[in-house]
DNA sequence: CGTTTAATTCAACAGCCGTTGAACATCGGA
DNA sequence: TCCGATGTTCAACGGCTGTTGAATTAAACG
């Protein structure tokens, strides 16, 4: 029965505690994940967490490496008719969204909640990785109203499907749903905005 | 010196109890807000609190109490050309909101996103108090699909303007946010969905 | 006035948390 | 073969949490 010391064969450790703490991150936010939780998962003592990374913090930032390559995405969703970049802004998401059960995104909005730190951090991805290729591409007036207008219709589509699960919205599958809301956002990004 | 025992004069402290767990709740949601700092709030000692309440999601629940009585707004809402039902909605939501600092609502959001029990009392609480009265006033196909693409809009201006703080949506005045808004929810409600 | 009831605090419980240090076992290179 | 680096566990730390029971003081009622 040895218990302690070094397993023979090769590690993997790493990638399962990765792969463990994007889940628990994933569908409990950063407050509510708990190394101990992380390393139960990954079938491990909590301390060779610490081994792996410098502490919980550390471990969140790791575990949320953005797997979409903006630069690859990017391109696809500028190129083409502007009438229509709504529905292409839409549809990338709601992809990369239901691709992987496990989305850093999904974790960052549920540790943002309660944790100003890491709604700071949203904040900034959102600005910087969707909202300013998207506006600079276009010629319009207040592109930083409409690109918060955005924002709040498609972090309420990523509430109501993936947090707080409302019934229909979970099952409408995701190109219905990209035509439901793209009008939305392509009336936040061109349409004529009417400030009475 | 005297420490313990009954204070001389009137009593407030329930009150006084609820306010802090209220202000305590909306900024930092169920999990994160602590008996010892609600009490700490209401300059108190902690194990008062369990005298007036038998547990912290008992307070939760006495500090949620909805201040705008949806039997008063609703009939407000529903009168009226429902070609501007949209607007009106928009509107009555968004006073309620922006009148007092602390929204039970808002609580109530932050509290559902890592506590699925609470997610299921907003789903309620959306449904119930929003939506079914509102789609049953109209004549609609896809009644609840409108409604999940209504609250998914009013979810993200509440996180966009409320959680996460989107920083030119924090500052639009009210009047101004409803028309930028309406329509949005307006088509969601009796325009035409283009489900292809 | 005496007694019961209500308000209040203190001290403690058990449980969880992030984190650390020491001990042990295996691997990889000299 | 020896030895340092790496992987792994155990046990503990201090701090925070919700909650409870006993003790103390004042109000309310007869």
């Amino acid at each position: 029965m040895s218990r302690s010391g070094r397993r023979p064969g090769a590690t993997e450790t790493r990638d399962a505690i990765l792969q463990a703490a994007r889940q628990e991150f994933n569908n409990r936010g950063y407050d509510a994940a708990s190394i101990r939780g992380i390393a139960s998962h990954a079938e491990i003592d909590p301390a060779l967490v610490y081994h792996y990374f410098a502490n919980k913090q550390a471990l969140f930032v790791a575990a949320l490496e953005f797997p979409a390559d903006p630069g690859i995405e990017l391109p696809r969703i500028l190129g083409g008719d502007p009438q229509q970049l709504g529905e292409r802004l839409v549809r990338t998401i709601l992809t990369i969204w239901d691709r992987e059960q496990i989305s850093p995104v999904i974790a960052l909005l549920r540790s943002a909640v309660a944790n100003e730190q890491f709604a700071a951090m949203l904040r900034q991805f959102i600005a910087t990785a969707i909202l300013e290729p998207v506006l600079g591409s276009l010629t319009v007036d207040q592109p930083r109203l409409r690109g918060s207008l955005v924002a709040s219709q498609l972090v309420g589509l990523a509430m109501a499907r993936y947090v707080l699960r409302i019934p229909p919205l979970v099952d409408v599958p995701t190109e219905q749903l990209v035509s439901l809301v793209a009008p939305t956002i392509q009336r936040y990004l061109t349409g004529e905005l009417t400030l009475s």
